[in-house]
DNA sequence: GTCTATACAACGATAGAC
DNA sequence: GTCTATCGTTGTATAGAC
């Protein structure tokens, strides 16, 4: 299998204007960004398996050959275009000063206000695209170990915080899966004090409560 | 779309013993149970795009042809398939009685035995095809609603058990979900009574503790 | 002139339809 | 069983930057 050198992270934007042309680009490379862009629209809408290299090549106005060149097929695209929508890390910091008891809220408040308003198609497709591919699971392993433990339950919880991370991530995911992939009712559309009266409490147990 | 008459609901099994033979068969219809349990192994071993039809009806031992004759097609035959392993319901009656404040574990604990010895990996693909398959969705949803809210719930707390039986689905779809799909560490990997004792007392208020 | 990002074409595989 | 569509991928010639 040949695997093509990535050049470099450039990412500027430069005009799709006119007809495509052979050759090297005037500018310089705004391919791989607009192949990125175009990747996280399209495994968006449709999922791993449902979104083609041809679609995310048309839709970055590129030639599909350009996925392989770039990144060395559809797989290692997905991943690198997998970053998140949102920061992870920046929304949990916003959310982190305050009194650790009531940290549960916080937290559930901005989760639900980020994807309520994204709209929850996007997370639904992101959690099939993450349940349908391996790698894409594996990241968001990493990402769970990573920014939800060291960053979060450390600060708040210093007895096993791995294990506090990870039932609180089942609670989440649990969440985003009932609520925007089942759709669930009545939790589908219960508006956010409703959600955070009932799920705040089992989240902050997770985080700072009794532990066996 | 082309959707084929199903004939009737016939289930009764029959040996798959000897060779295929041509023409009709002689006892009659056990094409169609043939086909429903090769599909689930199918789909539970690959999930709904990685199961072919082809491969569904080498395995059951009959003509590709033979899944649009039953069942119209792919996603039909997918979604009669969807008759889970394991029955929910059975499964739920035998952990109904007792100490209502112990349901949580009982709970907790059959589902953790059903399905490590069952293997994770038939839980893991059944929610990936459930994730990425919008008529695994609906179906969920209303297993969800009836079995879940009308014999569990209701039995123990009698206000709000919609409300309730979502709750407990986000957290058992993701405990489900980290364990089986994601693998975080260490609850991947955490033995039964280490996992009960930390959430059965999350699930436990959502069964019968207090709520908004 | 050299390097390389690019476009176009085609391959092998495999799915679902008929 | 055949047929068609479409997938991901690869080879190769070319155009432009350096």
């Amino acid at each position: 299998m040949h695997v093509a050198a990535v050049p470099d992270e450039s990412t500027e934007l430069a005009g799709k204007d006119g007809p495509r042309r052979r050759g090297r680009r005037p500018g310089g490379g705004d391919t791989r960004a607009a192949l990125l862009d175009a990747a996280r629209v399209v495994f968006a809408e449709r999922g791993y398996d449902g979104a083609t290299v041809r679609a995310i090549a048309e839709r970055a106005g590129v030639d599909p050959a350009m996925v392989n060149h770039w990144f060395g097929g559809k797989e290692p695209l997905f991943v690198a275009a997998l970053n998140l929508p949102v920061d992870p890390a920046a929304a949990l910091n916003e959310v982190l000063p305050g009194d650790p008891e009531l940290l549960a809220e916080r937290i559930l408040g901005r989760f639900l206000q980020l994807w309520d308003t994204t709209g929850g198609a996007q997370l639904a497709t992101l959690i099939q695209s993450i349940a349908s591919h391996d790698a894409a699971a594996s990241l968001l392993r990493e990402f769970i170990t990573r920014v939800l433990v060291i960053k979060v339950v450390a600060t708040v919880a210093p007895d096993r915080p791995e294990l506090r991370a990870t039932l609180c991530g089942t609670q989440l995911f649990g969440l985003a899966f009932v609520r925007y992939v089942l759709k669930v009712e009545p939790l589908a559309s219960a508006d956010h004090a409703t959600i955070i009266a009932a799920v705040a409490p089992n989240l902050q147990r997770y985080l700072t409560g009794p532990l066996p």
